[in-house]
RNA sequence: UCCCCGGUAGCUCAGUCGGUAGAGCGGGUGGCUGUUAACCACUUGGUCGGCGGUUCGAGUCCGUCCCGGGGAGCCA
């Protein structure tokens, strides 16, 4: 039997022909007669249907032998069937399995997450984990797309560094040769501030380390972020670049993942919605005042946390920039509201039903003194940052610059309850295995 | 670190007032020529998270430890 291998996806192009598909099965269903198997290859699924009358007995038996996740080779018929969910079937002449297996721990029936998360090698097959994967893998693409498009040059930036960004807890340590303690990156802006001197517009992609005891659906202690930097950019520039970033992330998901999001069952009105309006936008100030006037006890201030988040975006009914939080309590590079010296130039986004904060940007601050006099304030010995302060004395300009959290952006996206599935291996506070 | 919830068959769970350990799924056997988490019959399957205590008797009550989940703080 020489017939060619075809990839599932592109089977439609094969009608009324014998083609060969090489993969696994995801399911069986067996009328004694009949046989149905649920057949994957990656690209997608398809099923075989094998009748008893139409193939010889070691054939059939074959069929009925093979078991859940097993690898194998079918040959079969492709033929238009209305009762097929993708209208394709393949009527079986032969089956050839490649690796049998047994005891698959992954039931099409209900699992717990804690059980899901100890076999996450194996249920990454599974289709929602496959349609969720799809989906980031659209939405790095829009990333990368959208920056090149924008003539930002990527530049990525270390994982291991001397120093902290914004403080030294939270960071996992290890051994530096002879030259004592590194640390991986919890962001890396502070570098990226250098590059927009060599290329005026910059942005990284990669993985980023926090050790914040965190144990909650928006945490992972390695995440993936995209930070770009932006010479002779305000805040507000910073703003508009963010939303339009955005927008194209969730127009090339749902233009390109239409399958996917309806594996998700996602319901897909707000994303609509966000990609054809603008974000809401509003300031620390208001925003404080809006909860206390909805009852929350929260003081001006006070950090606003998870759950005045999700109250200011139910309010807004779409993603909404936060601007110019109090000075306390952001990072110490960020620069002073010129009208407001108690406020920074700095705006989060918070996304639209509930899923928090995917971007925490700002404007910096540019000038050499006021660096130092802010780096006093916050108790960060200079010497470490000579290099940074630096970037201040030779043709500093106005920059600011984000960091997007890709797990979250794609959790809300795809409508899932926890970032941990939105990665392929979750690293949090109580798993590293698998 | 703190608060809340949970741990019973391979998986998902039920287990009343402290009185013989249960179901569905999975596995096995048989049946079924259009199944869609197929179905039907039979069958298999237990260190009730560990240790200690109360009791005639503990899955159940008490103490303690371990493991997991969600949240707070912090953040993307």
């Amino acid at each position: 039997m020489n017939a060619p291998w075809v990839y599932i996806s592109s089977v439609g192009q094969y009608t009324g022909q014998t083609v060969c598909i090489k993969g696994w099965l995801y399911n069986k269903r067996s009328s004694g007669k009949i046989h149905f198997l649920q057949l994957r290859d990656g690209t997608g699924f398809i099923q075989g249907v094998m009748a008893k009358n139409e193939v010889d007995e070691a054939t059939f038996s074959a069929a009925d032998r093979i078991t859940q996740e097993s690898s194998l080779m079918v040959t079969g018929l492709v033929r238009e069937d209305k009762r097929a969910p993708s209208g394709y079937e393949l009527s079986l002449v032969s089956l050839e399995p490649v690796q049998h297996t047994t005891d698959y721990p992954i039931t099409p029936k209900e699992h717990g997450t804690a059980f899901l998360m100890e076999n996450r090698h194996l249920w990454l097959r599974s289709s929602k984990q496959r349609a969720l994967h799809r989906l980031r893998n659209m939405a790095e693409k829009a990333v990368v797309d959208f920056f090149f498009d924008n003539n930002f040059i990527r530049t990525d930036t270390p994982i291991l560094t001397a120093t902290a960004a914004e403080g030294t807890s939270n960071l996992f340590a290890t051994q530096y040769y002879d030259l004592g303690t590194a640390y991986l990156a919890q962001t890396g802006q502070l570098y990226l501030e250098a590059a927009i001197f060599s290329h005026g517009l910059v942005y990284n992609f990669g993985p980023t380390f926090r050790a914040e005891k965190s144990k909650t659906r928006r945490h992972l202690s390695e995440f993936w972020m995209v930070e770009a930097e932006e010479a002779y950019y305000d805040n507000d520039d910073n703003i508009a670049l963010q939303e339009r970033l955005v927008q194209y992330m969730i127009g090339r998901c749902l233009e390109g993942c239409r399958e996917e999001l309806k594996v998700l069952e996602r319901d897909t009105a707000k994303l609509e919605e966000a990609v054809n309006a603008p974000f809401a936008r509003t300031t620390y100030d208001d925003a404080v005042n809006l909860l206390q006037g909805m009852g929350n006890p929260i003081q001006m201030g006070d950090d606003i946390g998870g759950d005045e988040e999700t109250a200011i975006s139910r309010h807004f009914g779409k993603p909404v920039f936060v601007m110019n939080y109090p000075k306390k309590i952001k990072a110490f590079y960020m620069k002073e509201d010129p009208q407001n010296p108690e406020r920074v130039k700095c705006a989060d986004l918070i996304a639209s039903e509930g899923y928090g904060e995917i971007i925490g940007g700002s404007q910096r601050e540019e000038d050499y003194d006021k660096l130092l006099e802010r780096m006093q304030q916050f108790d960060i010995p200079v010497e470490p940052y000579r290099w940074y302060v630096d970037l201040r004395k030779y043709g500093s300009v106005p920059h600011s610059g984000f960091g997007l959290g890709i797990e979250r952006t794609v959790s809300w996206i795809a409508g899932i309850s926890h970032v941990r599935e939105a990665v392929l291996f979750p690293r949090m506070l109580y798993r590293i295995y698998p």
